[in-house]
DNA sequence: CCTAACTCGAACACCAGCGTTCTAGTTAGA
DNA sequence: TCTAACTAGAACGCTGGTGTTCGAGTTAGG
């Protein structure tokens, strides 16, 4: 739902009178079509707009009917892939103890970061830097503010910034991801092996490191 | 020096009659190339071969002559920053207690992360994923040894696989030079947060996090 | 000094992907 | 039912990078 808000800037290149739905057909080839993309990035972030057409069993011209250029298509694959992962962690409980919030958050996430990574290096090729941190941008929050809390609660430590313990907890999730794609860590490892690390990471010099809890799988 | 022993597998364009060395111009131009390589792909990880020919000082065909292609130049490239690193990071002391060895073999190595970052990127677009390890090797196992030998000591986790904690390291630098590099860590900053994280992320549950030594820049 | 090694620049063929245009056909939906 | 919206597909030109070839010149080094 709600594919391709190009919305503000520049609107796709077929022009949609103002106040207008688009034709039902329409909708359909635009969701197969960033449906089409999201697997054919996931398994080569180099496909080309025309296997991706493909793929979506579309031509190419439609494809360029809908979405100007490689960038704004793959664009539009990483704004939904990150709107839909947000949505999932909404499910996420984040109140409670920090440390055991922080686990449950990174058991979700996890999951994600290890079926979208090949997007996300596909993004990092055709995307500036900053789009790509603004689409990041709800999910960062939702860390930050629950580091935050932890280190109000003083069991995160205070002693570096705040934005670094955000960048190490995303750090270690796409490492996982990757060491797992590489065949160097088992997938069912990872969960616990991440939060096991990163409770550690954050804990405050002076302060002991909280066992891991291993109770879900 | 050494800059193209590709050797064995398939002798560069220009074959060299075995056993002779090859001309002195001829070096010196090999050498301004991967140097001119080195600096262009930090620069620009997507540099063309046209462009470094160019700030090499040297004709695209000399390039062609030294090189079969871009991946030939991009493993020299990498082949010669690794080994240059490895050799600085000989001069390191990993001796006496781990935790301080670490610390100084992050400090060692994060800046030479942080220098040659866009070479990598460059580099793993280029070549295989395997490749690229195997370049890594010799630093790699540096600091596995050291990891070890800290678990030994009972100073470092057991908890975890040995593996994980060798990739939590060199995330730890990389995601510190991302972060340096797009303005959101302080360069000066940098060693001691690594260190201070990383050491805490080694450390075995139930035990204490050590504090930093802030002692040395 | 003389030869083989090396270099240069321009030209060329080549390729893949991009984005556009055109014609003709299909389909949604008032 | 009738029109405007949408689609297909083939064709085309463009761009930018790659790798090669050629003929002529320069230079290292025995």
């Amino acid at each position: 739902m709600a594919a391709s808000q190009a919305g503000q800037a520049r609107p796709a290149a077929q022009t949609v009178p103002p106040g207008t739905q688009r034709r039902a057909d329409a909708r359909r080839n635009i969701a197969s079509i960033v449906d089409a993309a999201t697997s054919c990035l996931a398994r080569d972030p180099d496909a080309s707009i025309g296997d991706i057409a493909r793929a979506a069993g579309v031509g190419r011209v439609t494809l360029y009917g809908h979405f100007n250029g490689r960038a704004e298509l793959i664009d539009a694959v990483l704004t939904r892939t990150l709107a839909e992962a947000d949505a999932t962690l909404d499910a996420v409980d984040t109140t409670g103890d920090p440390r055991e919030a922080l686990t449950r958050l990174v058991g979700a996430s996890w999951r994600i970061v290890h079926q979208f990574r090949s997007v996300l290096h596909a993004a990092q090729r055709e995307l500036p830097p900053e789009r790509i941190r603004a689409v990041h941008d709800r999910i960062l929050r939702r860390v930050r503010t629950l580091i935050e809390r932890g280190q109000r609660t003083g069991q995160f430590r205070r002693d570096v910034p705040r934005q670094w313990l955000v960048t190490t907890t995303f750090s270690l999730m796409h490492a996982a991801a990757d060491d797992c794609a590489a065949g160097r860590l088992r997938a069912d490892d990872a969960a616990r092996v991440i939060a096991a690390t990163l409770l550690a990471a954050l804990t405050p010099p002076g302060d002991t490191v909280p066992a891991v809890d291993t109770s879900r799988s």
